[in-house]
DNA sequence: ATGCAGAAATTGGTTGGACCATTGAACCAC
DNA sequence: GTGGTTCAATGGTCCAACCAATTTCTGCAT
C-alpha cells in the first residue's frame, strides 16, 4: 500500500511549511486520482515523505478541515469530502450574527439574486435534456404537494438544485446549498408557519415554462416572484413568533 | 497587561479541545470587545489560561486564520483580521479551477447576480445620506475618468462598495469583496485590453439616478448592463489573447 | 467452518518541552 | 539625534511520547 505513495510525495523545501504540504498533497490527490470519500495517507506517512513535523503536517490537514475538504475521523483515517485539485481558490465567508431572524433574511436576499440569475441562465443555455430534468423534479414536486396536500421541502429543494444545475455555472449552486445546510433547520420548519410556502407552489411551474420557453427576463421575473411569497411567509412567521411570545 | 486576560478565560472542559478553543476564545474576544486590528493573547497564555497545550491553541488559531479571521506575524502576535462573535457561522466556497478564463467569467456571473440585486435594494433602502454618499463616490470616479482619460479600478471599486453598503445587507459586500480579491489581478490590468471597463462607465451614472429615484427595477436593470459590458470587454480580451498566442 | 469476544495494531487527538526565525523595543556607541 | 546591536517576546517547527477511538486480527467456543 505504501509503495503507490512512495512515488508522489518528494520532499518538500522552502519556508511557509504547511502551505507547501498543502500543494504537495493537492497535486498528490490529482495523481493518484482521489475523488471524495476516498481516504489519504495517515498523518505519520505524510510526514515521513515530506520531510516535515507531524504537527506541520496537522496545521496543514487542519486547514483543509475548517474548509471543509476533507473529514478527520479518529482511529480510521482521514477522508476527502470534496474534489481538491491544485489551482483551486478558497472564498471562506463568515455571516456574523447570523443565528437570528434577521440574519435568515439577509441569507434570503442573497439567494433572490442568485435565484434570479440563476434561472435566467437557465433559460438561455438548457438543453432538452436538463429542460426535462427540470420538467421530471417539477412533476415529482407537484405530486408530492396534490398528494400531501402542502409544500414538500424535499422535492422542492431538488426541483430548485435542477435549474442551479442547468445554468451552466457550478457556483451557483455551491453557494446556495452551503446557505441551504447553514440555515436547513429554518428552511424544515420555519418559524412554525403551517403551510410554508404554500404561495410559492404556481411560481415553479412558471418558471418552468420561462425556462422551456428560453425566456430569460420571464425567468427572472418570476425567479423574483417566487422568494418575494417565501420572504412574505418568513415575515407572517416572525409576526407570529412574536404575538406567541406575548402570551 | 496580563491582567485584564486572568478574568474572562477559564479553563475549558471537556473533548473537542479546538472547538472549545475556538469558543472560549470568541467570548473572550466579545467579552474584552476586540476589533479587528487588535492584538489577541499569545499562544502561550491562551494555552495556560484554557489549560490545554500550545499545540492545540495552535490548531484551532490555524482554523481561525485559515476562515481568515485573524492573522498571525511571527515574532509579534496575532491579530484580529475581522470581527469575531460567538455566534458566526462560516460558508467557506472553493472554486474548483477558478484561476482561468472561464472561471474568471463564472465568478462574473455571480458578481450580476449580486450586484443587481444590490443596487435593486439600495434603490429601495438609501437614505439621503447614504444616496449622497454614493453621488460623491461617483463625482470623484468621473473626475478621474475625465482627468487621466479612462476607467480608474480604484475609484469605480469605492463606487460599486458604497452601492453595496447602502444595500443595508453587508453580505453583499461581503461576497464580491472576497471575489474581487481573488481576482484583482483581473481586475486591474485585465487581459491587456486597452480601456478595459471604457464601455461601463455611463452606467455608473445611471444607476445612481435609479438609486436617487428609488426605483429598484430600473436599477436592477442599469446593473445588469454595466455588468454585460464588462463581460463583453473580457470576452474581447479574451478572444485577442488567442490571437496573440497564434502568431 | 462459524461466530463472536477480546487482544493488538492503526490512526487521529493531545501533551510537554525544546529549539529556530522573525519582530520590535531597549540600549549603546558615535 | 542617528544608526547599529542586543535581547526578550512571539509565532513556526520539531520531537517523542501517550491518549482515545476505530479497525483488524486472533483464538476460543460452538
Amino acid at each position: 500500500m505504501n509503495s503507490g505513495v512512495t512515488d508522489s510525495l518528494p520532499p518538500i523545501q522552502t519556508t511557509a511549511r504547511d502551505d507547501a504540504v498543502l500543494k504537495a498533497l493537492a497535486s498528490f490527490v490529482r495523481q493518484e486520482a482521489l475523488g471524495p470519500g476516498e481516504k489519504l495517507p495517515t498523518e505519520r506517512i505524510l510526514a515521513e515523505r515530506l520531510k516535515v513535523s507531524r504537527n506541520t503536517v496537522r496545521e496543514a490537514l487542519t486547514r483543509w478541515e475548517g474548509l471543509g475538504l476533507v473529514e478527520r475521523r479518529q482511529g480510521s483515517g482521514t477522508y476527502l469530502k470534496a474534489a481538491v485539485s491544485p489551482d483551486m481558490l478558497h472564498m471562506p465567508l463568515t455571516l456574523a450574527g447570523g443565528n437570528d431572524f434577521a440574519g435568515l433574511m439577509r441569507t434570503l436576499e442573497i439567494r433572490r439574486a442568485l435565484e434570479a440569475e440563476a434561472a435566467a441562465l437557465c433559460a438561455i443555455r438548457a438543453g432538452k435534456a436538463e429542460i426535462a430534468e427540470i420538467e421530471r423534479k417539477l412533476d415529482i414536486m407537484e405530486e408530492a404537494f396534490h398528494t400531501r396536500a402542502g409544500m414538500s421541502s424535499e422535492e422542492d429543494w431538488e426541483f430548485h438544485q435542477s435549474v442551479y444545475r442547468a445554468s451552466g455555472n457550478p457556483l451557483f449552486e455551491q453557494i446556495i446549498s452551503a446557505m441551504h445546510e447553514l440555515f436547513h433547520r429554518f428552511w424544515e420548519h420555519p418559524l412554525g408557519v403551517r403551510d410554508f410556502g404554500h404561495a410559492s407552489f404556481p411560481y415553479h411551474r412558471t418558471i418552468f415554462d420561462c425556462i422551456a420557453a428560453h425566456d430569460p427576463d420571464g425567468a427572472r421575473r418570476e425567479a423574483l416572484k417566487l422568494i418575494a411569497t417565501v420572504e412574505n411567509d418568513l415575515k407572517r412567521g416572525a409576526a407570529n413568533l412574536k404575538l406567541s411570545d406575548r402570551k
